[in-house]
DNA sequence: GATGAATGAGATTTCATTCAT
DNA sequence: TATGAATGAAATCTCATTCAT
């Protein structure tokens, strides 16, 4: 660590479109507007990357592989394959929470939009299902989940859930505080593991 | 009433709209890509619709408005909540199997670009949230389901959950095939209403 | 006279056609905006008039043509010369208060912009000066008007002066009201013959 | 400070839209004739300049901010009415002489279509009336002019003479040479101050 | 590394005009 | 006469990207 802390442009690059992404939308803001809020000149942006689309993938793909990284580090542990699942979900939820601009351009301008997106997401996308899937997986083979249902499809539906709750949250169609983040963390997985119903014998 | 039909180009520019915001995205695609799609002169599109945004909003509108409409219908039955819950699940994914341009470009372009889309957009897609959370909200009352998941939060994961095995369909994640959405009808229900553990007296 | 008016519609678009080029200029409008205003579709103004601009070309050379017609008949009386300017001040400003959208539609729209109309326009125009010019030319033969400023010169300054006043009044650099109007009749024949200086014998 | 000065490429665009608006008119040229006129790309229009109109506008301002000035200038002289009224004609007519181009735009284009311009042209407009009729007002009271004759109107005329012999000029309906020029500042205001008539002593 | 003027392809949109009915 | 859907050339403006300094 120096004295004089060298200005990391490249980051303040990336964490301005952050922003900028958030506020106005990828396809509605202009390079300009990240140099801007960044601070920097135009042209810096081009020397860091090569393109509008580069800092987006730079973005996306640097957050994605913590969550890859994490969902293995889960996976290896010993816990029930509900806690597993519920670490996952608090990991997202989380990330959110600490940084709710980020995780919208992730969800809003990439996951929802692998259309534009070349292979390369779709793969990392896919990656991170297949890490769930395994988990199902097991849980299956475990006899704890049932067999049948599609661990991949599974996986898809949990992650779909997540996802549609952070949605809700960002375009403002949930309550967001504290207290929901905690109780959405525990009422997903509920809602997933558990389903929606009531026992056959707890009816009243 | 003549057996040969006058040609509606309003209604063809619609169609083809859809297929070319499917196959190279909105905003990928030109006004002139949809006009030439439909056989029709590039002014046409302009005669008929204000802007390039307005053709998917109607796109979006006519959609969703057969969805919230379909909604109620199966609300008004006496059938099961979980039957009710199959009901939109079945009616959503045969209109993949009916359209898949027109759900892909409604779930990519507008459910998952909210963003861009004012506030009308936003509205009628919570109204659909809002009818959904009204079926578990009953079932709730009637002690079919469990009382401590928020109806919102449940239709909310309810709704992500199919969305998100659409887009894995969408976007090849997942195989295809006439089978697999008759089984994904049953499995996206019985993994939201049933859970995906097995009941603890089934474990062995 | 019928007692079944034909509606002229011919006569609707011309006159519809001042009102909005008066309101919103020519170029700033819309041939369906005239088409609207007087109520007619779209295509009959192309089956009265070929062009948007035969529209003003025809407004024009109309009222243009009742403007050298009075010129004329003014120069035949045997008036004296500053007599036979202020009928015709007298006349352009009678036009302007019984007609001010038209006399506008004229000033700005053809007047000041012979630039774009062709010489059509300009030799109807010069023709105007001509016929002033000529008073002039025959006061200075008959001694009553100096004879070293230029005949032609002198109807452009005249015109100028006119012109320059309906300006003020149609865009709001000059009150105007029924006595504005008759007060300028008198001032600017008096500022043109008379001067604006007051004769040397005059001064205290 | 180097010997080759460099480029201005803002100026070089402002003094190519004047021949282009002079040669084809605002509204006949496409704002890629000014920039090819310019010799520079395209967009570089719009890099100094946020469109079309504010290419104009620039110019506008720019040349009636020399006017205003010269009137000022004028005024606060110690000469006699007449010899500042004679020196605000010979600046407008010696403007014409030096760039008649410019002339023709801020006349044809701007001050005859003070309709589409905004109020703040108007406004801009109104002053250099406003600072004559000063001029004028001062000679009534002191008794040089006549009081009978409003100066705010005395103003719109002397301009509005002048205004009209430089548009005879540009449409070639008046000799232009060095000589016409010079006489024509005389005779504007000899016409304006002394009128046409001779006065009655000198009479036949 | 850093700057921002310069480039120009390409997009949306407008609207005068045509024409079948 | 009268209609207004249909046409498509042309215009403005945007903005990602390049590059000389």
């Amino acid at each position: 660590m120096s004295a004089t802390a060298a200005p990391d442009r490249r980051r303040a690059i990336l964490d301005a479109a952050v922003r900028v992404f958030a506020r106005q939308g990828f396809h509605a803001c202009r390079v300009s507007d990240i140099a801007d809020e960044a601070g920097v000149a135009y042209g810096l942006v081009y020397h860091y990357f090569g393109s509008k689309d580069s800092v987006l993938d730079t973005l996306f793909l640097e957050r994605w592989a913590v969550m890859l990284e994490m969902i293995a580090e889960i996976d290896a542990t010993h816990a029930s394959p509900r806690t597993k699942l519920e670490q996952i979900a608090s990991f997202i939820i989380d990330s959110y929470d600490h940084d709710p601009d980020l995780m919208k351009v992730i969800i809003v301008e990439v996951t929802r939009a692998a259309n534009s997106f070349g292979q390369t997401h779709l793969r990392q996308i896919e990656e991170a299902y297949r890490r769930i899937a395994a988990i199902v997986s097991r849980a299956q083979s475990d006899g704890i989940f049932k067999a049948e249902i599609d661990a991949e499809f599974a996986a898809l539906t949990f992650y779909g859930a997540i996802e549609q709750v952070l949605t809700g949250w960002i375009f403002d169609l949930l309550p967001r505080g504290q207290e929901e983040l905690a109780r959405a963390k525990k009422l997903i997985v509920e809602t997933i593991c558990g389903g929606l119903e009531r026992e056959a014998r707890e009816r009243v």
